[in-house]
DNA sequence: GTGACGATTATGTATATACATATTGAAACG
DNA sequence: CGTTTCAATATGTATATACATAATCGTCAC
């Protein structure tokens, strides 16, 4: 939960609660600027007529969501903000296409149980050669093509993966609530459709494509490595962001 | 013997964060499934030997991490990890240029200011007509130019950015720092370069690139506009995710 | 049966208190 | 004069306690 929401939330609710979106209002709209040293939390107690305790509360929030910093002996401060981090949110496909009022349709295109190739383990950053299960998927938003999926499975971190078909449910919604997972990187970036991505797409080759890559771990284990590749008019990825690292 | 000493011997943390590490580690390993019940507060604190008190401090904030659900008379729930969201690191040109062992080099390339045309305020969202101010700038890697900059800076929100000329400074460092900005909003998509993109990145027209759009507002005024458009090759964003612990 | 109602239970919030810990500033001392 | 020591102070953590709130269960009257 971010500062802003919980800022956002003034209605009839805790004392708590109340200081720390008093103290974040104050810090958002520039009153305290960075530096600023906000009241004692005596000082505090005293102006809102209740414990330390209800005070610490809100200030130790404070401090993990990153917007104050607090010193022993000396008091809590103002930070700046400093790293521009935004939350990105990556939906199913199945919700994202569904929210555009589109039918959607998922198609498994082929399906290889192989030992890990050196492309493989570099995918997954895997060290040692073991099974694997790579995966090529369409999903479709109506009759036009969506988007396409390259996956690559560890079956050594997920062996169950081994006896599915993936023919009525995409790896990733399965994946999802079987493997509790750790860790995971997404990379970003556009590229020229080729050969084999514009007949999926059903685009020009050589067309823009939003190229969205993530990689999975699982208590340090290697999970998975995805790529979906998205013709560039049909996706535009959405993150907010508020100065708190929550 | 006090319980914080027994801590300190074992650990060096505090209690409630041990309570909530040994949480979190049971679901993230599996141990306990999505829908698997915890031990009650009244458990925990008997297992722990400490006061209830200090294991609602640990559970609250698995609760507020999203790890868990808490339903009154029923108990604590482990949930399932639902919105995938990854915290995407935003940084300035600068740094990333020279993260990459190349010398950065600014260049403004027009600026104009001017009553808010309607694309402004679109692009803005911003209700009512006032000065803006446009920019264009380039970001250079070495001799190859490596992002380009549209901006649009509401002159009602940022009054002092009028007297800049934005001839040594880039607009994005410059407002970091003077304006406190409370929400952005970030859009990324693959775009096919115009002619105007394809001169300003030495790339050929048509060919892909990586567009990322910033809205930055400012205790709900509007702020700034900005599309930075990088060639393909160039710029992958980055982000990752690990659940938190709180 | 079934609907009302109170008992039970787990969490939510707040209190007063206590002691730990880190840091600062000033006093004491060699 | 410089260093050490010590007291003061603000935060950090934990306790025991209390009452509020919401949900569930069982009982009893109808």
């Amino acid at each position: 939960m971010s500062i802003v929401e919980i800022a956002d939330a003034e209605g009839g609710i805790s004392l708590h609660q109340r200081i720390l979106s008093d103290i974040s209002e104050r810090i958002m709209s520039g009153a305290w600027a960075p530096g600023h040293r906000i009241p004692f939390e005596h000082e505090l107690s005293a102006q809102y007529n209740c414990s330390r305790m209800t005070v610490n509360k809100a200030l130790s929030q404070l401090a993990k969501a990153g917007l104050i910093e607090r010193r022993r002996r000396s008091g809590s401060f103002v930070r700046r903000p400093q790293s521009q981090a935004a939350v990105l949110e990556i939906h199913d496909i199945r919700i994202e296409v569904e929210a555009l009022g589109l039918a959607y349709r998922y198609e498994r295109v082929a399906r290889h149980k192989r030992r890990s190739s050196a492309e493989d383990r570099a995918l997954l950053e895997l060290g040692v050669a073991g099974p694997v299960l790579a995966l090529e998927c369409g999903h479709f938003a109506g009759e036009r093509p969506f988007a396409h999926e390259q996956r690559v499975i560890n079956l050594a971190a997920v062996p169950e993966a081994a006896d599915e078909e993936f023919l009525a449910i995409a790896p990733g919604p399965w994946l999802i609530g079987r493997v509790p997972w750790s860790e995971a990187e997404h990379r970003i970036r556009a590229v020229a459709a080729d050969r084999l991505i514009a007949a999926a797409l059903d685009i020009a080759a050589g067309a823009p494509c939003l190229v969205v890559e993530r990689r999975t771990w699982s208590a340090e284990h290697p999970v998975t490595h995805v790529r979906f590749t998205y013709a560039a008019e049909s996706h535009t990825l959405v993150a907010r962001f508020t100065p708190s690292q929550g």
